[in-house]
DNA sequence: GTCTATATGTGGATAGAC
DNA sequence: GTCTATCCACATATAGAC
């Protein structure tokens, strides 16, 4: 089937977008990893812009419907939280592997418009789900010391992104776990 | 003065470097910022692998200094934390601009070791350093709420390279200040 | 130290056969 | 949908004149 190879490519090219950088990874580098000539790729994805397109849309319907997931079967606001800060974790990749939106935000320039109006809905959304879960956090007693929702969510969305960043600077997972540390304490299990 | 040509380059590989990544600049690029001929660089910096590691050796240096300066001039714990944050505020050039230890750590695969070990040592430093500046403020009471300084260290760290992706990613400072509100709001001034 | 000229590789992208 | 072949722009890097 041919969506098997535009997913191959997709998941092939995230990861490399992930681990080197959206400049850091070529066609040629994809089309080794799935097992295709690169210029097959084009029909796919007629340019590189176009791929970035694909799968900044693709992450960001995974990680609203990870969050949505979450709110189902985690009901406390302290369990939420703990969820998500997971996710993280395992999209580390024991330090080897970014938030598609950190890897891109680095190679800015290099992004059609869309890719970056995208990066924007993705925070939002993020930042819109952090609040609500610290307000439900505060509200059941699970999270401590919430004064202001929505200076937590943004201060936890930078922690989470900057603690990936140190993990992946020195390709250490435990660099995640010491910056995040002193959030995970405030939450009761 | 051949000196000033050198510094030249370094400014424009510096400030190209952290505003789009390693992987997205060239001598070429640096050639028209500074005004002679891309084969010239070469003189000063033979290959690009060595140019990365002198940007490394003197942001290191650079930021060190600017520390050391810090702990001169500010006596108080919570000035000096605020004298830091303000540094990174500034490097982030109203969101068009990163630490030049976070862009690189993205592009890490296109790096030498050298410039690997040297953002190990970076961090130590700024850890070291954060540690130090956490214990004083507790001490003297000019930072609110420390019972641990190293896990404070660790995610002050993280969340100022967090808040600098997030005003990069959007290019906007604002999204800087309101990651950084709480830990702003904890100091006494 | 800087230049022109050039080597050599690789990037993304296209044309057209199968 | 995938291939071979090819284009063109640009990357880092070198040789050697001035």
């Amino acid at each position: 089937m041919s969506t098997d190879t535009k997913t191959a490519l997709m998941n092939s090219a995230e990861r490399a977008a992930r681990t080197r950088g959206f400049d850091g990874f070529s066609y040629a580098d994809m089309a080794q990893d799935v097992g295709i000539r690169k210029a097959s790729i084009h029909h796919h994805f007629p340019t590189k812009a176009a791929l970035s397109i694909a799968l900044m849309r693709r992450y960001y319907t995974n990680f609203e419907a990870a969050c949505s997931e979450i709110d189902a079967t985690q009901a406390i606001g302290g369990a939420r939280l703990l969820a998500l800060i997971d996710r993280y974790r395992i999209a580390l990749d024991d330090g080897k592997s970014l938030c598609l939106c950190v890897s891109f935000s680095t190679s800015r320039e290099s992004l059609p418009p869309e890719v970056i109006a995208h990066i924007s809905r993705f925070r939002a959304m993020m930042m819109g789900w952090l609040k609500a879960t610290f307000k439900a956090g505060h509200a059941d007693g699970t999270i401590a010391g919430v004064v202001e929702p929505t200076l937590e969510a943004a201060a936890a969305l930078s922690l989470l992104e900057g603690a990936q960043l140190a993990a992946r600077a020195e390709e250490n997972p435990n660099l995640f776990e010491g910056a995040l540390q002193l959030l995970i304490q405030r939450i009761a299990t």
